[in-house]
DNA sequence: CCAGCTCTAGACCGACCGGTCTATATAGAC
DNA sequence: GTCTATATAGACCGGTCGGTCTAGAGCTGG
């Protein structure tokens, strides 16, 4: 989400903070409100950054940064996931685990963020520029990722695959609903009967 | 999505048409790019109707028409799901079929809309006032329907929220990933395995 | 036939939008 | 030191936003 930035070739200034804080708080509000209904100003305000680093830092203007924090949340997504499918050893353990991870951040804000792709990617209008294309990635290579871990247990690949686009709607899905009726209840109900379902396909 | 409107009592006007072709400009609109990118200038030019008639129909302004977009876009789900219902017998086939219905309908567009009700929810700060209602309502009815349909096949009531939970938010999160993939398989795998996860529960 | 509504019509408003531009501070390179 | 590239800073711009307001068209009950 706020990478430390690749150190330059020759120059090596010591900043690029900016960068990552303009990068983290377009990423919170874009969750909180949408993409169109965030200005910069907005952002600028809190990210404590004036126009000029901006565009500095991102001369695409919004659509450029609004890429970056999409690039940024879907890392954070795969390594959760990654890191959750270490700990539990199989893809039906690590998709439950996953799921509490999503309804505890979604607690902590008091249920004012969701999911930062799926908001951005539902206001746009597919197949357009390099936003779009960072969404895309976000969430393909998330169901990528969920796939090779169902494939590894033993599924066939069609199936993998059919299950980890199920578990990632699910989950996606129930993001939207927590949000709606102020409670986690729907990611942790999506997540219990995903694992169910991997299980059993496996099983 | 367009209800010919309930005949008032004493003076029973011809019209009410505009009020109509406002409701279904704007949900097309709002499934298209979201809430906040969408311009009363672009409902208006679209519904043909002046800026006067809206304001006439909707005193509340945007939100207003956002609610009742919202809240016909909701019945519609519903209609649609009971129509599914009453042609498959129980609940598995009726999801099902339901999915058919929602990947034809986002085929048709190209891959244009999702579900209105997603993407403005994701807009709208959660418990806020008419609009927010409007949207819980669509979407906790939808899910209630469906729960009732899974009990009538013999889940106990507390599973059956469960499902119907899950199956709902696997069909509103394929949607997000169908339209992004330009591909309805997302919406057809949700419902292809979430008829399963019924099943199993159910058997 | 006209008084009184429902509804259409669009000019107009201040606020804010995303984006451009110039000026300045800062920190190596030499 | 001086030079140069990076980065910060914010005034400024035309355009569009949602919303208000006045004017009139069209119908209808009395």
């Amino acid at each position: 989400m706020d990478a430390p930035e690749i150190k330059r070739m020759t120059p090596a200034r010591q900043t690029g903070a900016a960068r990552a804080r303009l990068i983290a708080a377009a990423a919170r509000l874009f969750q909180e409100q949408g993409y169109a209904a965030t200005g910069l100003s907005e952002i600028l305000a809190l990210a404590e950054a004036p126009k000029g680093s901006l565009y500095h830092h991102f001369p695409g203007g919004k659509a450029e940064l609004g890429a970056a924090a999409m690039r940024g949340a879907g890392g954070l997504l795969r390594a959760t996931l990654r890191a959750r499918h270490a700990g539990a050893g199989d893809a039906a353990g690590a998709v439950e685990k996953f799921a509490g991870d999503l309804a505890g951040w979604l607690e902590e804000s008091g249920f004012k963020r969701g999911c930062p792709v799926a908001t951005v990617a539902l206001e746009q209008t597919p197949g357009e520029g390099d936003l779009a294309e960072a969404i895309r990635g976000a969430l393909l290579r998330t169901i990528d990722l969920m796939a090779e871990m169902i494939e590894a247990d033993g599924a066939p690949p069609g199936r993998a695959r059919s299950l980890a686009l199920t578990a990632l709607s699910a989950l996606e899905g129930a993001m939207i609903l927590a949000r709606v009726e102020a409670s986690a209840e729907p990611v942790r109900a999506a997540g219990a009967e995903t694992a169910r379902l991997i299980r059993s396909a496996l099983g």
